[in-house]
RNA sequence: GCCCCGGUAGCUCAGUGGACUAGAGCGGUCGCCUUCUAAGCGACGGGUCGCAGGUUCGAAUCCUGCCCGGGGCGCCA
């Protein structure tokens, strides 16, 4: 339908512009489905943006596309010229119901690609150290780079989803000093440090209250998990650990623990990973090294007050960098470069790192550094997310990471449901601040809630489903189907609907963009859920057999378009409520 | 000071070059048991698209400047 009339366009744009003269490439005019119905089933905009180039009012050259699409039946019904040079195209009343056939035809793929890419694509997110639970900023992120993920798996990309955690800096020292102190003041042989200093970074830290030490760590984690896993130690191993290095067993024991917790909390939210890549293996292999040897030898690297430095300026970027500390140990930056361009050579052909706003600046030193060593730097792609604040009771709640006192995802989604989590989460533009309102996520009526509004429109069409066959009717095959016989308004605006379908998979996955599907879905629910209701005017189940096998057919569409948006986002699709 | 993101209805947000009425949800007001789940439906009200210039046949959308909010600018990750 709109391939042909796209294809017939850019015949006639490039015949117009031949006729002058114009051996310039042709512009490619916009073909869209208009808001208002009485704009047409596709409307162009071919004639304004020729005008210029053709030196003619745009109305004139409108004409002339009109009347050569209307020359062509397959491709126009009826055409019209509107407004300042649009031209409105229908198509012929039955090909309006092709898109149901189609749907029924092609089932849970409708919508994907014919002819898939097959890029082997990296989707690398959440990637949080472990050193406390995930916050709603990594829970975000977890639904963002899950859902893209799948829409890219959808649109006929080979995606793996990898967690790069960074297991050997200085992050994980002081959680397992941290630890130790716990451990040390549960078994009276160190104080914890008072209460009113904590807020202040950089005050003055006693070394001893009350005769005893002072264990703790500035900078320490503050939070209850680290006294927990410090009181399973005592448990298990009593005082025996006294004379351990926090950087052993304490260190080993809390990142493992909150490592498990980590893939618990995304299995409940129904993420698994292909890949969990340390950054301890880049030194184990050798990478970080002959990362920083080849930026030597490419001369981007010069020495400077006992650190060593990446030439970032001749790149083109800000400032110079520090790849390796006065203390000799490298900063993030350098492991980020080898890890990168070890991702090129494990043979992906495409990485997307979804990274928090808060990790944004340093992308571009990742990204040109990368480039610089040989990787396809326009392949090395940042899908940045914003901060999420929680709102509850009208009021935002506070949270402060330095006490340890955020609300988390578990607590979120043991207290809204993964459904509801990651329909929230995933239903504001990523580069925008989120504001989740847990009362809004908390609704069970399913009017105001917009996740189980959506799932509730899916069940709807099971229920319609099970009426059916108690009435001894079973649903009918794609011979059976007249699509024909929708004819009403609200039938018509719901198969519209559903063939934008494809287009909208298209542009959330190319523009990185998953939110489009929510809003789809919403929309969708929003025309479904209505025509349920009016069961005067119309009624799926009737006693007119051909217009009911009509509308169970549609029933059918619009379930497997559900079906296939709720599988997109990772929601079920429960067949009752 | 510099960089990034945002500023659209009372609230939360879509829309980022196109047309007459700039959309949705929530909240508000009014009406309705009509149903295949009343866990419903309909109607109404509500906007100088942050401000000012500019480009364009056409700007919420592009450019410039400014204002406001958030984030970043570390030999932390």
């Amino acid at each position: 339908m709109k391939e042909r009339l796209v294809a017939k366009l850019a015949e006639i744009v490039r015949r117009e512009l031949d006729a002058v003269g114009d051996t310039a490439p042709a512009p490619v005019p916009s073909v869209e489905v208009p808001r208002q119905p009485e704009h047409g089933d596709f409307a162009t905009n071919a004639a304004l943006v020729l005008a210029r180039r053709l030196g003619r009012p745009p109305r004139e050259t409108a004409e002339r596309i009109a009347s050569a699409l209307a020359a062509d039946r397959s491709v126009a019904d009826r055409v019209e010229v509107a407004g300042p040079g649009f031209v409105n195209v229908w198509l012929a009343g039955d090909r309006w119901h092709e898109v149901l056939r189609q749907i029924l035809r092609d089932g849970a793929r409708f919508g994907c690609p014919a002819t898939p890419r097959g890029e082997r694509v990296q989707v690398e997110f959440v990637s949080a150290n472990p050193t406390g639970p995930l916050t709603l900023g990594h829970g975000r992120q977890a639904v963002l780079g899950d859902t893209l993920s799948r829409l890219l798996e959808a649109t006929g990309e080979s995606v793996t989803r990898e967690f790069y955690f960074n297991d050997g800096g200085r992050q994980m020292r002081v959680l397992g000093e941290s630890v130790k102190a716990r451990y040390l003041e549960q078994l009276g042989v160190a104080a914890p440090p008072p209460d009113e200093i904590l807020d202040a970074p950089e005050a003055a830290w006693p070394d001893e209250v009350d005769g005893l030490p002072v264990a703790f760590p500035k900078g320490g984690y503050l939070g209850d998990y680290v006294s927990d896993i410090a009181a399973e130690l005592r448990a298990k191993h009593g005082s025996s650990l006294v004379e351990e290095p926090g950087d052993g067993i304490f260190r080993s024991e809390a990142q493992a623990r909150i490592f498990d917790e980590f893939r618990a909390t995304l299995a409940a939210l129904r993420i698994r990973f292909d890949v969990f890549y340390n950054e301890t293996s880049l030194y184990e292999n050798g990478k970080i090294e002959e990362a920083l040897g080849d930026l030597r030898e490419k001369g981007l690297v010069y020495d400077a007050d006992g650190a060593v430095w990446l030439r970032a300026k001749d790149l083109g970027l800000d400032r110079d960098r520090v790849l390796v500390k006065s203390s000799g140990e490298p900063t993030y930056l350098l492991p980020d470069i080898a890890y990168h361009r070890e991702k090129f050579r494990r043979g992906f052909e495409r990485v997307i790192d979804v990274q928090g706003a808060d990790h944004i600046d340093q992308f571009p030193y990742v990204r040109k550094a990368a480039a610089a060593l040989g990787c396809p730097e326009e392949r090395i792609e940042l899908v940045m997310n914003q901060f999420v604040t929680l709102t509850r009771g009208g009021e935002t709640v506070k949270q402060s990471k330095r006490r340890a006192n955020y609300v988390t995802v578990d607590e979120l989604v043991e207290e809204v449901g993964a459904d509801v989590f990651r329909f929230f989460m995933i239903q504001r533009k990523a580069d925008g601040h989120l504001d989740f309102d847990v009362d809004l996520a908390r609704e069970q009526d399913w009017k105001k809630n917009p996740a189980y509004y959506v799932q509730y429109a899916h069940a709807r069409t099971h229920g319609i489903e099970r009426k059916a066959r108690e009435a001894g009717v079973s649903m009918p095959s794609l011979e059976e189907i007249d699509p024909a016989r929708l004819s009403l308004p609200e039938e018509i605006d719901l198969l519209r609907k559903l063939r934008e379908w494809p287009e909208v998979i298209e542009h959330a996955a190319e523009s990185r963009e998953p939110h489009h599907v929510a809003y789809y879905l919403r929309e969708l629910a929003g025309l479904w859920n209505p025509y349920l209701q009016d069961g005067v005017r119309h009624r799926v189940l009737s006693d007119d057999p051909d217009l009911q096998a009509a509308r169970l057919g549609l029933v059918l569409a619009v379930r497997t378009v559900l079906a296939g948006g709720l599988d997109l986002l990772g929601l079920s699709a429960p067949e009752q409520m």
